[in-house]
DNA sequence: GAACTTTATTAGACTGGTCTAAAAATGAAG
DNA sequence: CTTCATTTTTAGACCAGTCTAATAAAGTTC
């Protein structure tokens, strides 16, 4: 019922993780050149000039030597699908079998490969056709149409309140952090000063109340308290599990093998 | 939460599928010849002949050149679990994403080699711990225990009343067949003469009503009626569809292929 | 038990995806 | 514009899984 009478050039899931990478990379507004394929998918980055030239034989993107990759509008709207399937399971993994939010993502890179366009489209519907998946990422719809926002990366939001619009990083134990923490996708906090760290929080700016504080220690972790025990001056903090992993993540915040 | 602490010898879909079908086979009481699973599988006998002496290497099964292959305990363990995955996995697309037990078969055979345990431990305890699949098969249990019952081929059974025990072909179209004439694991019924029809159906004796009849006809196709309007006699019926379909399956009727 | 048929194995090759090591192009710095 | 460092590509190899064609066991018949 769902998708019928399309052309179905069926590619192998090694094809879709290419695909996957250089939309991500795009999207990033980077440039996709192969080493940053190469390390986005941790292979050799020659392994990535030889399927770069398939893919461009098979019309899923441009690539130019010594230059880069871009995907062609074949190649989008098959990175795409791959996307909707991703997040549509992680909210389904979530939402019906009751996975944590640190333990979607690891799965849901198995099934996006594995499951039916059938199965996709009962999911859709048995989430009511959910706009975020449970990271807050925008699934695209079903015709493939994104609605891409500008969200406000943590290191450009001036102090102020703020709800947490989405977390861009699938590291289990750093989102078990989050959680534990009580920082998640919609979840407001009042941002006490600038701070230089990268993390992986975009938000969205708010007017409401704050209910959760979040702060940066010298180091450059995060750390996130309730209001009412917020320090007069957002130092150090002797929270051993926090300081650690956020501090490991904090350290990695560039872009490359994040996600 | 679920299997933990167990030495996971990562192995490839293909070995998980060879496996599975030197289990079919051997649940069938043939030998698991060369040829045997290479119709099964749908590859060359010469593909098989080096697929077992990995396996055989693997500790999976034994395997005599020119003789066969039979499951070693690990390499039956390794197949009575992929055998769990697949039905637990129908049950699940059959009762929570509302799949016809003719669509089932096709995504579990994907499923079952992508999905982790943790997800075969949910759906096991969202359908709370089912015993059978959509079709009527026993799902082994967690601990790889399956009781085996002695069902009735139909061409076994003698005139009596019987309902229907499981279905043990998953041609889609003869599925969707069965279904759209009432005939599904359960439904009751009258068999009006002994029948040399081989086909897919298993049966249990059962007493009760009877509230459908299946005969056959002169060419070996199956039919079914409300018993009300059951025929003196069990001769052609001009119900077209039914006969070309049910014809097509009798005709299959031995083993190989089926499934 | 010799001849023939069937079934199975060997031999050699191919494909897709990967690697390492060496060569070449690009780009940055003097 | 040369030189050096970085990035990328080429060359050659490997592995898993598959194929076809040729050969060799096993089984069957007379």
């Amino acid at each position: 019922m769902a998708t019928e009478s399309q052309k179905k050039a069926t590619v192998s899931s090694t094809v879709e993780d290419y695909l996957k990478v250089v939309l991500k990379i795009e999207d990033m507004k980077q440039r996709a050149s192969t080493s940053r394929v190469a390390r986005h998918l941790d292979v050799a980055d020659a392994t990535v000039t030889d399927m770069l030239r398939k893919l461009k034989k098979a019309g899923l993107l441009e690539y130019k030597p010594y230059y880069g990759a871009a995907l062609t509008p074949k190649g989008r709207r098959m990175a795409v699908r791959i996307l909707r399937r991703h997040r549509l399971l992680e909210m389904f993994l979530h939402q019906v079998l009751g996975y944590g939010w640190e333990q979607v993502h690891q799965e849901a890179e198995r099934l996006e490969h594995a499951v039916s366009d059938l199965f996709i489209s009962r999911i859709d519907a048995l989430l009511d056709f959910p706009a975020q998946d449970p990271h807050g990422e925008t699934i695209p719809d079903a015709r493939g149409f994104r609605q891409v926002e500008d969200d406000l990366c943590l290191a450009e939001a001036e102090p102020g309140s703020y709800s947490v619009r989405k977390v861009t990083n699938s590291d289990p134990e750093f989102l078990a952090y989050l959680d534990k923490v009580g920082l998640r996708p919609a979840t407001r906090f009042c941002l006490q000063e600038r701070t230089p760290f990268q993390g992986p929080l975009k938000l969205l700016p708010q007017s409401g109340r704050e209910p959760v504080y979040l702060g940066l220690e010298a180091s450059g972790s995060i750390f996130v308290l309730p209001l009412k025990d917020r320090p007069r001056a957002p130092e150090s903090d002797p929270r051993a599990p926090a300081s650690r992993m956020a501090g490991d993540h904090a350290g990695r915040s560039g872009d490359e093998k994040a996600g």
